[in-house]
DNA sequence: AGAGTGAGTTTCTTCTGGGAACTCACTCCG
DNA sequence: CGGAGTGAGTTCCCAGAAGAAACTCACTCT
């Protein structure tokens, strides 16, 4: 029996944006994962505040469970009862959603119009979250980072990408 | 008559995270949107390099060029055929994937198997993106940031998010 | 003349998401 | 002590979305 899979399955591809994506990949989970990173931990809590369905509320929790980002701690046993909270994988994925807030108060709401801002504990500042180069510290704005080949690309499976390094590379090595 | 919304739309809600969701908020667009950035920009070759459908490419491609993330240039006319290229708005947010990706690399697939890897063209070294603070220029670690009402909040609406605001200022306070 | 390419469009079927109601094990209130 | 409330799901139905595959159409190349 071949089972026809409805929702696209990203677990083999050999992408790490789309591995990423089976986590996050959908309109809820991020907000769901959000709101757990903000602290609104419990299944009612969330389902008030985002006004999602319930079912669909179970199904991403359990989705986030089996990932390993979010973990869940019983407050009472008899009915039992949860607080869902972020591992440390899950602590490091909100960071990707600090970053995609960061672009929506920038180009879709408005700095002036963030509903939330985050303080940087170790300096005390709102901090507006920037991408930066770990080598040497700066800033990478857009267009400053050219994509290569890494470690573990393979050419023969993705051709279509090798044609756009080839590229790239034609127009660097043409400066 | 009332419009029955079946894919969930955020493009009313007042938050960031939400609003750019309405744009990256499913599995394939970001993947598109990927492809586009690394130079992948023929609708044929996006489809041969991603796999997922026709007709779902074309709605995702549409719906970029609506919000204006990807603009199409002609290289010919008769029959029309179009590059898709970053618009300004788009290369930016190109930049949140760079961090998804990053994700990705360190927890899923592992460093040593990142199929593409991105040079910071300023220091010419082999980026590996972080999130940093653009007050004091370090980087935000999982953790080190917290959540505080922005100027655009209103409590009235989001009752959940004020109580867990309040949690943590009461936390903060009894260190 | 016939095959190939590029970019869609159409059809058909299966699956997923939203809405709303139902369940169940308590707790709280008068 | 009876009834309302709360918290976390589960179940059902229906409409819309995704996938596969075939079709279109205007060329170009051999």
């Amino acid at each position: 029996m071949i089972h026809v899979m409805q929702r696209a399955d990203f677990s083999e591809m050999q992408c790490s944006v789309a591995r990423t994506l089976d986590i996050i990949g959908d309109p809820w989970t991020p907000l769901v994962l959000r709101d757990i990173a903000i602290g609104v931990s419990r299944f009612d809590a969330i389902h008030r505040n985002l006004g999602l369905s319930r079912k669909v509320l179970t199904q991403r929790l359990n989705s986030l469970l089996e990932h390993e980002v979010v973990e869940r701690t019983a407050y009472q046993d008899n009915p039992p009862r949860f607080d869902y909270t972020l591992t440390e994988k899950g602590t490091d994925l909100a960071m990707v959603l600090l970053v995609l807030q960061a672009y929506g108060d920038k180009h879709i709401l408005g700095r002036d119009n963030a509903p939330v801002v985050w303080q940087h504990l170790n300096c005390g500042n709102q901090a507006n979250p920037v991408v930066c180069c770990d080598q040497c510290g700066e800033q990478v704005r857009p267009g400053e980072a050219i994509p290569t080949p890494g470690p573990g690309f393979d050419g023969e499976a993705f051709p279509e990408i090798s044609k756009a390094f080839d590229r790239i590379q034609q127009l660097l090595a043409a400066l």
